[in-house]
DNA sequence: ATTATCTATAGATCTATAGATAATGC
DNA sequence: ATTATCTATAGATCTATAGATAATGC
């Protein structure tokens, strides 16, 4: 019997082990949908496998979750590496990051949707799960400031302007989500890149 | 027989109709946890009725989520409004509206929170409460940029930071909701509060 | 007379497991 | 021999409704 039949789900690759295809499938069905559609039946019916197989790996929905998360925060960290420069000119730096950002919150599995998501399923998650998005939330944001920094300096204003980018691309997500608006998510991201040039503007940085 | 006895509940005030009872407790419970645990069941607990009362008012579950909506924008829209200054000194503008995004992100209702959760549920919701979501938000983003036109003029700039704004109290919200930490809660809003100062201080505004 | 609410329950999921069977590594 | 997967199903929800009863407005 073909494993993946029904023409509603995405296909995932047959070959890949069938751990492996329960948790693309989670990571996808999270990036899409909320969490109340996520049933053991959903995911075995996308990822083609059957729920003991998923009980077998994951041995419950939370384990389940839980290994989501860990997968999540690894993708998160590396696709934002990939958006964030540490040199050149700052113009160049920002429309890369414009770019990598709105084909991070487009891509199938976008990360930042899961994260909206997991960091709302939070009440519903291990202790260990919640510490792992926060330590990722806060990586990224390092990460966005080492970027600014090189800009801005060392300074107070390096942290709070990556704090703000890193809202506007949540919150550009979050709205993409809404409204499927792909020229809106477009603008929203030139509007964050437009304020982090005039902040660069200021007297003395 | 007394109408809320579980003292896991909160307590909505028993003189109130059935129905408005049920609609406080959606929207309390959309504010707490995920839609997945919005069920018929936990509502009706926690506004002291039974499924039957629900449906006899809203239809259905999606009836009911519709209704919400509608609530939510309006008190979303009003609690911006009380939070939004249009005159007087920038420096007093920024720490009143700090202190108004703070308790609209605290209270137990946040509609921020309702209006996250509500926006991921937008593939599930109807048409018309999607098109409500996108209304209020765009409508409370005009409100904070003519808040912003008063020091800025009615700029493009203007329309960038209104977005800035709305983008950071959501994010706030959110990672509020992921490690109820208050002083950070008060931290970020004062770095949203921060860029919007330094902006301030580019030539020609 | 109409509106609002309740008790009781049908029928449809959903999570998880028991037990059998196929695939893999030594 | 061990690891991975399947068929079949138990038991626990969950949404929604039928039908009876209480509260309200004229």
């Amino acid at each position: 019997m073909s494993a993946i039949a029904n023409p509603d789900d995405e296909v995932i690759a047959a070959s890949l082990p069938g751990d492996e295809r329960i948790l693309l499938a989670t990571i996808e069905a999270l990036a899409e949908m909320d969490p109340a559609a996520l049933t053991i039946q959903h995911i075995c019916r996308r990822a083609g496998a059957t729920a003991p197989t998923l009980y077998y790996h994951f041995g419950s929905k939370d384990g389940l979750i839980a290994a989501a998360i860990e997968r999540l925060v690894a993708d998160w960290l590396g696709l934002l590496d990939a958006t964030v420069a540490r040199e050149g000119d700052l113009n160049v730096t920002l429309d890369q990051a414009v770019a990598g950002w709105r084909a991070m919150i487009l891509a199938p599995t976008s990360p930042v949707m899961v994260f909206v998501w997991v960091t709302l399923l939070a009440a519903r998650t291990s202790e260990e799960s919640r510490a792992a998005l926060i330590r990722a939330r806060d990586r990224s944001q390092e990460m966005v400031r080492g970027a600014v920094a090189v800009y801005f300096g060392d300074t107070a204003l390096a942290t709070d302007l990556a704090s703000t980018v890193v809202d506007g691309v949540i919150s550009a997500a979050l709205q993409f989500h809404l409204d499927a608006d792909a020229e809106g998510l477009t603008e929203r991201l030139n509007a964050l890149v437009r304020v982090i040039r005039t902040v660069a503007q200021v007297p003395g940085h």
